[in-house]
RNA sequence: GGUCCUGUGGCCGAGUGGCUAGGCUCAGCUCUGCAAAAGCUGCUACAGCGGUUCGAAUCCGCUCGGGACCUCCA
């Protein structure tokens, strides 16, 4: 383990350092999306951000669970229990079954995180799959006093828990504050508090996504799902726990709750939140209608896009802002990350092939340690980055003779460029000229030692012709003074 | 209304009480047949007003602006 690891807990809202539970063992559980549309980019950011963690904790040798649930049911439209169903909802708009919009949108959820690079969750549990769990769980808490039964549906008594327990701790905010600001209960609402809220909910006589329970036929409530699936395969206390800012008020507060009423143990030791994506300084949101779509994105097909960009360029645009801070989207900033990602990306490629001497000129001990100093505080990918252009500058200037490197040390400044860059940042080279197809390295090669002839005979209008003509079809030719060299650039 | 966050140079974004991340853009230079790439140099900063301090963009107060949560949303 390089030194030490300091994580933002949002129970505590202090930075902390990392002791996991169990040494050298790490529990990590992030709420995953609910599969009932297309995620948006905002949603990618949180998936992406804790991509990132994950992948600097196993860095770090950590062996990592990491789980991220599948919402597939239970998750109703607004929070008072009321809505309807969100899954059968969209069914009835695209006339599928609900669990045919479960697939759907499940299998699409995988596409995206597989263009952005992220590494698969150790578990991918679904709420679909968890029901008996979750009705053991709810069993218990009302026999532990927590919740009552009211016409087939289990609410979670919050004033009772709150006696105990500071529900509110998550947000920082005393439970008389919580009620005034929420609406009086209605005459013929079943919850005995205002701030009560559904662990199992009664089915309606149509709804086809439905369980047998001891209190008849019905579905968990949104938050029960996390509390089940994460005390089943992380234990009742487990070691981080992640999502999106906005679960933290409601979904993460009720989730303590649960967990606590139920097993007697607060079920996180640290709770990490990421920040939102913005879109003209507001939120990204599917109800506000500013949604991006990754497709979108990569092809430009958008109105307030200028080009597409790749999804390297989008997670190196991520990877630029740390993860607690809001991240504005625009396409200045989007282009200035490619450009910046291109460079960074085609210095480590050059590093590859780097000439070593007796000495270095540049401390590349010194550039580890900051590597490692950055991401281990709080993960701070921005400052990593930073540390990431001074190695490439370094690759740059061994390159052009103008700065030396000792063999010892390039290993090394290789190692870490290609630990930061593509384990951790989870970033992969876009640009190739290792091109698996053989017929276009040979015919590469024929046109450069053509154009060779060309150039010698100094007929440069023929030879600049070649060059553009080349780069047209996104093969880009560089002179260098050791000859030509060809490339092949991402395409559109 | 309540609970918070935030306002950095042309743009995006880090950051610590004093030593001014980084990327992109722009200008100049080196290299080059020209490009490209690369390197070097330069350019505009810390919303405003007070206060604390030897010293604050960084701490405190106020003003103005932006945003989030409290209602589903990663």
């Amino acid at each position: 383990m390089q030194n030490q690891l300091v994580i933002y807990n949002t129970l505590t809202r202090t930075k902390e350092k990392f002791e996991p539970l169990n040494k050298g063992l790490v529990g990590l559980y992030v709420c995953g999306p609910t599969v009932y549309s297309d995620v948006h980019l905002g949603n990618c950011r949180t998936f992406i951000s804790f991509d990132l963690i994950y992948r600097y904790l196993l860095l770090l040798g950590f062996k990592v669970r990491y789980v991220r649930n599948i919402t597939d049911a239970g998750h109703l439209e607004g929070d008072r229990d009321e809505g309807e169903d969100k899954f059968a909802k969209k069914a009835k708009l695209e006339q599928l079954e609900p669990m045919e919009i479960v697939q759907k949108y499940t299998l699409g959820f995988h596409d995206v995180m597989r263009e952005f690079n992220n590494l698969p969750p150790s578990i991918e549990p679904t709420a679909t799959g968890h029901i008996c769990e979750q009705i053991e769980m709810v069993k218990k808490i009302i026999s532990n006093g927590y919740a009552y039964e009211v016409n087939g549906t289990v609410y979670f008594d919050v004033e009772k828990y709150n006696k105990e327990f500071p529900y509110g701790q998550l947000t920082n905010r005393q439970l008389e504050d919580l009620i005034a600001n929420t609406r009086e209960l209605s005459g013929q609402d079943e919850k005995h508090g205002r701030l009560d809220f559904a662990l199992w909910i009664k089915a309606k006589p149509e709804q086809i996504m439905r369980w047998p329970s001891p209190w008849g036929w019905g579905f968990p409530g949104w938050h029960i799902e996390c509390s089940a699936m994460s005390s089943k395969y992380l234990g009742d206390t487990f070691d981080i726990h992640g999502g999106g800012m906005d679960l933290q008020a409601t979904h993460h507060t009720n989730e303590i709750a649960q967990s606590q009423a139920c097993n007697h143990k607060a079920p996180v030791k640290y709770w990490m939140h990421t920040n939102m994506l913005t879109v003209n300084g507001v939120r990204m949101s599917k109800t506000a209608g500013n949604g991006f779509l990754p497709g979108e994105l990569f092809t430009g097909n958008h109105p307030l896009l200028e080009k597409g960009y790749s999804p390297m360029a989008v997670r190196f645009f991520m990877m630029q802002t740390h993860y607690r801070s809001t991240l504005d989207f625009s396409n200045d900033a989007l282009q200035a990350s490619e450009k910046g990602y291109a460079r960074l990306a085609a210095a480590v490629k050059t590093a590859e092939n780097l000439k070593t001497s007796a000495t270095s000129t540049s401390n590349i001990q010194e550039l580890e340690k900051n590597c490692f100093d950055a991401m281990n505080d709080d993960f701070n990918a921005p400052i990593l980055v930073s540390h990431l252009f001074e190695g490439a500058r370094i690759i740059n200037s061994v390159n052009d003779g103008k700065e030396t490197i000792s063999e010892a040390d390039l290993v090394l400044l290789k190692k870490l460029m290609h630990d930061f860059v593509f384990d951790v940042l989870g970033l992969k080279s876009e640009i190739s000229n290792t091109s698996s197809d053989n017929a276009l390295q040979g015919v590469m090669e024929i046109i450069l030692e053509i154009r060779k002839e060309i150039k010698s005979k100094k007929d440069f209008a023929a030879s600049d012709k070649l060059r553009d003509n080349l780069n047209k079809i996104n093969i880009t030719i560089k002179d260098t003074k050791d000859g030509a060299v060809w490339s092949l650039t991402a395409g559109e």
